[in-house]
DNA sequence: CATGAATGAGTATTCATTCAT
DNA sequence: TATGAATGAATACTCATTCAT
């Protein structure tokens, strides 16, 4: 990820370069696309924020589109990052949850035009096939459920599908930031946090038992 | 200058008329959105769909966003009133519970395309002070609330903040039906809110009593 | 001019009907596009303060561009009218031009949308062989030029070509009438006649003798 | 991150450009308008007598208003100075208007189509404040008044209102263009000028008193 | 490499006119 | 005859993308 600076001989290779300026360009871009949609941000605005030409957006990115792309991508990517970093050597599957869960809306409070990203991508390129988001959250898919199963096994959750367990857990959190952004709730993610693992884990009814 | 006021009396104004015509435009317009986003939908084509001519449009909705905002509108009132008549009468606040939620993902399992509708509203519309499916919300807030306060009272619910728990059932399900949307995924609505609701009510852990 | 109405039988005659909502329409007409210009001028709008369809608008003036023209041309004929009654019977050239300037000017000081209309008629349509006002000149042209003869022939108006003397005449006052409307003067016409007639006759010189 | 704000130059921003670029789309504007009048002059079509992509015209003008605007205003300064040019240094205040009245009148028989901006402008904005055309005369009143009050303290010019013979002098200018404009007169400029002024100055009646 | 001038495809909206009722 | 609902041609303006400098 940080890029080595291979200035060895006279001329300082190209590759670097372009993965620099890329790196400079995409979090303005971020911003950029989560303050005006896709449709209406102009790559010449763009390019002023960033002091360059618009020329130059162009030679790192091939159309809007990618760049737009880019942007969600390099987003998620960072959302995955967060969340391998908390839960990193957690053994114990329910506290593996537990930092899933606060990492992911921490990050989503650290950044929240993340999340105008992911509605815009959804709304303006509806025939993706699948949305960066969940191209990513793929992959992540076997990993993540082996927590679960792992948990089950234990005994720590009671035996039920851990594929639907996993599922709806995740879209449980993907609702809240989104509901978080649409209705500008000012909750502490933290505290969120604790909210939905309560209820998770406990469930609200209190004789447990049947539904 | 010597005339009768009132003259023959020419085509009757048909009162009806633009209600009718309205409710015919709408549900194509609907569809039409969820299609192609807001930006990319042309209103000729939409005017083709509905063989009639690009003015006849215009002349029921002044402005392509009123439309738009007309056919989300329409969208949410129906769901709303789907979730009305579910639960009509009903009592007991879990079977209450119950039925919203199975009318709730039945809804937009019968009605896919309005999930687009709120994602598109969004998207395009940023900076509306609420989205119109958030102000709907609000308005039916109080009521559903007083259903979680009403079987925490009698004891079903265990003691929680009624406002936290409510909102965390609504966003579930709106995480449930953009995920469903997005990943295109098949599950029956009946079954999905079983799941919910099996989850929501009794918690996933074995031992039920730490957070 | 005044239709007197046939109505002898059973049903009064089309004819009359005809010049009876012509001549309802027209006025308004005027008004209305002195107002919003030609172009701006929405016909449904015209319809709506004449309180009729727009299609009885369109039965009586095959176009848009019909109704305009007739607007002008009764404009201008009532000018016409009201110059030749000011001059009727007046043998004395120079009180006959005395009494036309004065009829002309007050005519457009009571009338000033008609100065409108002919702007417009010569905005819109440039390519017009003769702009309506003109064509009506012409046809004025040789009785009124019969009068300065008259006065030059009797002494009265020193030895000129009473072409252009008539020219520079009306030329002035279609340029007074224009510039009272553009600069919204609020001399009244009276004066205004005086002044002008004191210039023409006397000339700004002190010394009157050669050029 | 590492990186100079001042990058290689690229292509340097030619300042003059936007200047010259105006200066050659004006006069093509200025007959384009005067040909097609305001609503029917179509952008599209301006641009391919250019040579250049319509872009390239909203490049330079903010719309197709304001590329109006800036054609009549430029019309008028050339006006303006024109018969600034005309009477610079002139003392006699005879020879000045009649210099001036020459130059008024050659100018507009060699730029016959601003005569059709100014109609135009006056057809399509009817409610601007003042025609641009008016806004300068009214700038260069003072300076062209002190010509007349000037001969008239001398005595080449009688007792009267020099504001009322300035007016009525302009108006018949006005008039006199207009009016060659619209009947597609053909009487050279010089021949006009000294007819007017012979009128002007001297009057038509023989015996000079006062009317 | 970097730039920004030039381009033209794409689209909402208006309104004169027609014609069924 | 009177009406007004329906129509679709017409057009300003935006902005992604290209490419000469």
């Amino acid at each position: 990820m940080v890029s080595v600076d291979k200035r060895v001989a006279g001329r300082p290779r190209d590759e670097t370069l372009v993965a620099r300026r890329r790196e400079e360009i995409l979090p303005e871009a971020s911003l950029f696309f989560a303050e005006f949609g896709y449709r209406n941000a102009d790559v010449q605005v763009l390019a002023e924020r960033l002091k360059v030409g618009k020329g130059t957006v162009y030679r790192y990115f091939e159309t809007k589109e990618a760049l737009f792309f880019a942007s969600v991508d390099a987003g998620i990517r960072r959302l995955i990052e967060a969340i391998d970093i908390a839960v990193e050597g957690i053994e114990d599957p329910v506290v593996h949850i537990t930092k899933a869960v606060h990492a992911y809306l921490g990050f989503f409070e650290r950044n929240p035009h993340i999340v105008e990203l992911l509605i815009i991508e959804r709304a303006e390129f509806r025939d993706r096939e699948q949305a960066t988001y969940f191209q990513y959250k793929e992959r992540q898919h076997e990993y993540r459920l082996e927590v679960f199963k792992q948990a089950i096994a234990q005994g720590t959750i009671r035996p039920m599908d851990p594929d639907r367990v996993m599922r709806l857990f995740s879209d449980t959190l993907y609702g809240v930031i989104f509901t978080n952004n649409f209705s500008r709730r000012q909750v502490p993610s933290e505290k969120q946090a604790e909210e939905i693992l309560d209820i998770f884990f406990n469930g609200i009814l209190r004789e447990t038992g049947q539904a």
